[in-house]
Parts: structure tokens; sequence; C-alpha cells
DNA sequence: TTTTCGATAATGAACGTTCACAGCCGCCTT
DNA sequence: AAGGCGGCTGTGAACGTTCATTATCGAAAA
């Protein structure tokens, strides 16, 4: 039974309904001790017969939590990607694994969009603290790297973490191991038989592209390949750059047999430049892929490609911070498997 | 200058530093009338001077304002797809469109995933409601065309919208016009000398799907082409029942010279389709998708689309919302242009 | 029996804002 | 000069919780 009048239902009057104070109720929604189970049961009832939520403004107000967490992202990319129809399937993973991880303890997940450049990052986002008081925050690239953040949120005490950042002696870190993964890309490479293998990192000011970067090169030299400067080249994660990258790569003397791109957008510009020489992949051409976003399956041919398990980062984070929130500790580093995802675009180097 | 202590500051700080009371910060913060100008002044740069920044939870709990949207998306579609890895493109390209509107006018968005399946909808929104005290909600499909949903804001008198939905009596909506846009499609077939032309159709859940699977046939009827039953196909949007919808219509004797697919995954789907059976995209087969969403572009060849303006669909919604939440009225409906986007799956039939 | 203590419950205050109302001042009207 | 009125500002209460403290009860310990 819901009650049907506009009336707000609070919690005083699941006290008067149930016979005992507002303190009790309280203890109860709060999962609290010292509740003889009787009373818990009556209470519980009364909740549900009113149809009782609490007002989340009115515990902020009382009490220390809101029951949000606050994740911030790079505006400039964010608006750009959106602007240029490009979406930003990172931040659907992220609502998709913080928001359920967030709904199954009652908790919000809110975004914020903010600046990178100087200090208005900070400005920025002590204004969202001011306003929100979150109980925890979520940070992406590259405000990850941003020193003077981290600052910010450890003088306030709130649990702050990162996604996809390497691991580092505050806050609570979740990410994958980004060197692992593109060893494993080279190692899948080398496996069918590649040894002129190409590399298109990231922007720099993603702590991640050097992870990559390093990985390729510790791959190869495991493998006992000797590394070839050429075949190394500095893209920043946008299409356009991925297909200036490939077309240099394309007019190499001795042209690599096989390319690993740092993220899904320039492994489809790959394919894109090699179609335009009248290269097929992955015949003429492999090519293996970053992030595993959503749509990499539908690219013709289908993209092999690392999975970053970003939902799973963040649900994970968000778990943490939660209990973070609640007395557990707000520093750690936890390390989740990266998956090589094998689909169409590797192959054995034509003879 | 930014206070620098933990400590918060308050709107009672703001007006001893500025030596005025509570009620006149608070009508300036809130641009209310009434504070003579140089008072103003002196307040607003107290304000900066300590770095106030009003607490949402307080202002909600004094006033009747939450500064919050509530937008409701459909649960089962959002986790389907995120698990099954298809990405959201719909969710963010929404939270770019409202979440930009909103921070212009200090105001949150915040996403709820709510289960379609029967009433347990309206407790899911009646609960989130409850707790959050939103000052408008929006709705998309298919909860767009949940009537005890409706009922139930109108009740509480909470400001609420539709994004993509027809034209109806209660609520702001804001959406295209899906019927002009799956004739045009057809017309731009028709320009380059098709008559063969399929259809596969969305899910009945959405709408959006009779009103495109209409508006294809009147422009069949307009341009004198006889409709043929065979050509027209059911899909329910997944990748999956485009393949199969694709499948059937090339097994058939007289198959389509082009096909115009619902949404893009199922334009993906058909692409895939036709390279299996050897088909050339766009001699063999022209494709048309619906909505345009990220990585269309990336697709090879790229997609020839309708463009559906979700995030200017959004982000007009937003604004109208919280207009409405400050007097504006609460009913309207609004029409945003669409476009067809030719890129490299269209081309004049093979002779 | 008395004392002590833990479990349970209730009470008053506090959180930071806005609302409703009341007050003051100066200017215009009569 | 008295009255009224509109612009401007301040005061007390209210919003719905939680926190800190205090009260009650019954059982175990002395």
């Amino acid at each position: 039974m819901v009650a049907s009048k506009g009336g707000t239902v609070t919690i005083e009057h699941v006290a008067s309904a149930a016979g005992v104070s507002r303190q009790t109720v309280s203890r109860v929604i709060n999962n609290g001790p010292n509740v003889k189970p009787a009373v818990r049961e009556r209470i519980l009832q009364a909740i549900e017969q009113l149809g009782y939520v609490p007002n989340l403004a009115a515990r902020r107000m009382g009490g220390a939590r809101s029951y949000l967490i606050l994740a911030i992202n790079d505006r400039q990319r964010t608006i750009h990607n959106w602007q240029a129809g490009l979406g930003n399937d990172w931040v659907d993973q992220m609502l998709c694994g913080g928001m359920l991880t967030c709904e199954d303890r009652g908790y919000h997940m809110l975004f914020e969009l903010v600046d990178t450049a100087h200090d208005q990052a900070v400005r920025q986002v002590e204004r969202a603290i001011a306003a929100l008081r979150p109980d925890g925050v979520m940070l992406t690239a590259p405000h990850s790297e941003n020193v003077a953040l981290s600052q910010l949120l450890e003088r306030r005490g709130i649990p702050y973490g990162r996604i996809g950042a390497a691991p580092r002696p505050d806050g609570i870190n979740v990410y994958m191991n980004d060197a692992a993964a593109a060893s494993a890309a080279v190692r899948h490479l080398v496996d069918l038989g590649h040894t002129r293998i190409a590399f298109i990192s990231g922007s720099a000011d993603y702590a991640a592209s050097d992870a990559r970067l390093g990985g390729y090169r510790a791959a190869l030299d495991a493998c006992d390949i000797a590394p070839v400067d050429d075949y190394v080249e500095h893209g920043d994660f946008s299409f356009a750059s991925g297909v200036s990258a490939m077309n240099r790569l394309l007019a190499l003397a001795s042209r690599p047999t096989a390319v690993i791109a740092s993220n899904d957008e320039m492994a489809f510009a790959a394919l894109h430049a090699a179609d335009a020489h009248g290269i097929a992949v992955p015949d003429g051409l492999s090519v293996i892929s970053f992030d595993d976003t959503p749509g990499v399956r539908f690219s013709v041919p289908p993209l092999t490609a690392i999975r970053q398990p970003i939902a799973d980062l963040t649900a994970s984070l968000c778990s943490r911070l939660i209990e973070a929130a609640n007395g557990a500790p707000q520093i750690g580093n936890h390390e989740l498997p990266f998956e090589l995802v094998v689909r169409k675009t590797t192959a054995a180097p034509a003879a």
C-alpha cells in the first residue's frame, strides 16, 4: 500500500504509526543495533504500509552522509566527443557499472564535467563538493594525475579513487595492467608469426598511454624482436591522429604486418587507412585495439581487442568508496584482469 | 581567494562578513529583487572572498527546490546492452545534452534505471521521487508510454517530459518527426533510382517504431511504389534481429536493392549479413540507418543515416523542465529537426 | 538484597537553507 | 502635516533527518 495523498510521509509518521520515537525508526532504516526484533518488525511494517522513503536532503542535513558519489570526467574531451558525434563510451560504461553498484546500497551517482585547464579544475571540484557534499569522489584520466585535486579531497577528508590509473600511494585505485595487456597483444601477434609489429600510442596526458607503450616494448624485447623506431607512432586517441599515424606506417619501405592501436577509435582509423591503401585486413595487416568499447564488434571485420573492463572497474571503485565512507580504509590498489578478445582482424602475415 | 580550512562556509558567514542578514544573502544568491545594488555588490564580494557555495541539501530542506533533474531510463535495456558490451549511446548523449544544460543553471542531472515490468516501475519512481524530490523528471522510451507514471508525476505536481515521443496532451514532449524522417530516407533512395526498398522495423514497445514504419509506407505511396509485404521485416533493435531480418530479405526471389533499418545496430547487422552473402554495399545493396549514434561513421563503409538529435532533445527538455519548475507551463510539444546524413552506404542500384 | 551494567528507547538540539511575516525608511499623495 | 505605500532589510520558524545525551528496564554480579 502506498500513501495516495500528495502529503509527504516523514519519519515522524512512521514513528507514531509504529508507536515508537523518531530515533528508533532511524535506527531501523540505518540498520543500527539495539532494536528489539519485534519492534523492528513493527516499524518495517509501518514503513511498508505508509510507503515511507527517507528524504535524502534531510539525511544529509542531519547526519554526515549524502548518499552521493561524484564522478569527475574530463569536460573538454567529453564535450568534444559529443559535439563531434563520437560518443563517450567511457561515460556510458562508468555510469552502468557505478550506478548499479550505488543503487544496491541506496546511493546515487552524479557526474560532473571538469576542465583540466589550470587551477579552474580545483575550483570547479571545490564548488561541486561544497554544493553536493558527496561521500566519495571518482576521478578519471586525466584528472587522476592532478595532484592539487587529490590534495583538496585529502584535506576535506572525502574518500576518493581513480579509474584506470597506475597504482599509487594515495586514494583507492582500480585499474587493469596496461603494460601486461600490451604485452599480451604483442605476444598474440608473435604467436601468429608476426615480427614487424607497429604501435600507435595514445595521448601523453593519460598515464595508461605510457604503460601500454612500455608493455609493447618489453614484449618485443622478451620475444627477441629488435625494436624499430619508425614502428612507433604517436597518436592522441582521435580518429584523425590514427589515420595519419597509419598512413605514415604504410608508407614505410619495410612496412609493418601488424599494428596495435592504443584505443578503439584509432584502430578504426587504421582499418580505414588500410582500406584506402587497398590493403586487406587481416591478410595484409593485422590490427589489435585497446579498450574494446561498444561498437568494436560491429566493425568490418570485427576488431580483435584488449578488453578494458571499465564497468567492472567503476563498480569496484564505487563499492570501495562507499565502504570507505563507512570507515573502511581510504587507500588501496586493486588490479582487475583484462582480456584479449580475438575477433577477425588478426591472422598470420602473408607469406 | 578560497577558504582553506576544512570548516564549512555557510550563508551565515557571508552575512556577517557583509554586515547583513541571512535572508539578504539568500536573496542575492537567488537573484531576488529588493536588494540595493551597493549591498548586493558587497555580498557578492563576500561570497567570492569566502568561497561560499550554497549547500544543495539545505536548500532543498528550506525551500521548494532541489536543483535536481531526474532522468529515467529503461533498466532492462540499459543493463542488457551493458552486459552484452553493446553500449548505451542514448545514455551518453542524454547525459551530455542534459548535464550541460543543467550545469548552466546550477542544476544537476541524476539517472535512474527503472524496470518497465508491471507496477514495479511506478513504485521505483515513487521511491526515487520521495528520496530525491527532483524539480523535474525526464522520461525515455518505453517509460514515455507508461500512463501510470505520468499520473504519478501529475499528482505530485512535478514537471515531467518525454524524449523522442510523439506529441501528447500532457507533459513536455520534445521529439523529432519520425514519420517524416522515414519518408526522407525513402525519398533519398527513390531519388537514387531504387524501387525495391525494404524496411526493418523496431520493437513495438517504442512509439517511434510505428511512426517510422508509417513514414516508410506513406512515402512509398507518395512515390507510387506498390508496397511489398515481404519487404517489411520486424526487428527489435538488436543486432541479432537485424541479421535474421536481413537474411530473410536477401533470400527473397525478388530481393530488395535497398533497406532502411530502424536503428544503427540493426543497420550494422544488415551490413554484416550482406557481407556474408557476398553482396557489396552500396553497389549491391543500399543501407540507411536511424539514430546516427556515435560509431556509425566508423563502420566500413560509413553508414548513411537519419540523425536523431538526442543531445539537443535532452538539452531542450532539460531547460524547459527547469523553467516549468519556476512557473512556466508544464505542458507543450516541441519538434526538433532531424537530418539525413549521406555517407557511403547509399548509391544507385546496379543496372 | 543492592549495585552495576548492557540493551533498548526517547528527548532536545543541530544541520543550512528558505518561507512567511514584520519592521523600517523615505517619498508621494491628500 | 498626516496617511499610505513601495522598496528594502531583518527575525523566527520550519523543513526531515541524525547526533549526543539521557532515561528506562531487566538481568547479572556483588
